[in-house]
DNA sequence: GTCTATAATTGGATAGAC
DNA sequence: GTCTATCCAATTATAGAC
């Protein structure tokens, strides 16, 4: 049961329809510049029969966001509370996040821009994000007391690092990569900035990957 | 001579302050969010006397985005064309961009986004940061040749650097850190990402800064 | 569940006085 | 150079028929 959690298959419904094709526009026109009638028009639908499916444009967003968050949140908050070395945890993290993020029907690239993350109608999943970030810095902040990391503020580098996965998931939903090769290339540049020796990286990634990454 | 050009000093014009004003808000709020209202008000005068300085909304950002590419591109250009470690030359690209971006009394963050950069309204900017991208590109391509670079696609890391300048150009607008320093822990952090030996940076910080730096 | 018709609001921009 | 008054287009959302 629950199949619809995992995959919406090929039977997309009007819903499904709306949501794939509204992070499509957000994504590339960004949220406030697409309108209602641009969503409508790209499902095959008028404009009012939208409101049929979601009781506002707002709503459409703050679906997508929870698709993405409700996955990303408690996986990042798992793993800071975890003890182990924070190399192998951010490594776990980004492979993580990036396979979610490439491998979703929605293209999740224009939901974290600051028009939608500073604006008081997603206060909620604004506070959800925040505590993603503080996820992420307590894992750096760990290899860095470790000293597996360089020692640079860690709010600075989290913000890099979200940086590139949102840059590079723009190039991932244009032209289709190879997703597996494409991933770890991100990840392993990401890996290769914050580690004191990049040496490491290969015992790292197996280490990953033994672990929860399968 | 020409003092204006190089900082706009106390002294505001109204024209002045509508820049600083509106790429204020268009950082924050996004550009289609930020109505002609909203910067008029934040600089103390009503909407319609906006439209004796500009002629309209699109020209505000436009005089922002050319306040940054004509600076951005002609020097990108140079050193993609020049000879040389590809390594000195990325260090003396992100550190005249970095310092550029933070050192602008402008708020130049909000002018990268998708809503932007996919605009047909702005599509002569648009082509003129293709010639920056593609810039950064030949430096990158020369380094992987070179031997001094990891060989990840060109447009993949390109679009990874651009990532991380534009939000940590979001975190250096807003609390003001030290510019010289957190500049150059941006910097190496790219540096290291990139580099197929690390140990080699300070080396290459050296040379960048003897050459073109001063 | 989709439609037509339309309400209610807000957007960028103009005209013309001062 | 700024103002008031206003236009016109476009936007989200609702009402109610089918």
């Amino acid at each position: 049961m629950t199949a619809r959690a995992v995959e919406p298959a090929v039977p997309s419904s009007t819903r499904e329809r709306i949501l794939l094709v509204a992070s499509e526009l957000f994504a590339t026109r960004g949220y406030h510049a697409t309108t209602t009638r641009e969503i409508a028009t790209a499902v095959g639908i008028r404009q009012p029969s939208l409101f049929h499916h979601f009781p506002s444009k707002e709503a459409i967003l703050q679906t997508l966001l929870d698709s993405d968050l409700d996955v990303a949140v408690p996986h990042a908050e798992a793993l800071a509370k975890d003890r182990g070395p924070a190399s192998v945890r951010l490594y776990q993290y980004l492979e993580h996040d990036l396979t979610h993020l490439i491998s979703s029907p929605y293209n999740l690239s224009g939901l974290y821009t600051e028009e939608v993350m500073r604006d008081p109608a997603f206060e909620p999943w604004i506070a959800k994000r925040r505590r993603l970030h503080r996820a992420i810095e307590r894992i750096l902040a760990d290899g860095v007391a470790a000293g597996e990391f360089v020692d640079l503020p860690v709010e600075v580098v989290r913000e890099a690092i979200t940086g590139i996965l949102v840059r590079t998931l723009t190039l991932a939903s244009g032209e289709h990569h190879e997703d597996r090769v494409f991933c770890e290339q991100i990840v392993s540049l990401v890996m290769r900035a914050v580690l004191k020796d990049p040496a490491r990286l290969p015992e790292i990634r197996r280490a990953a990957r033994e672990e929860g990454g399968g």
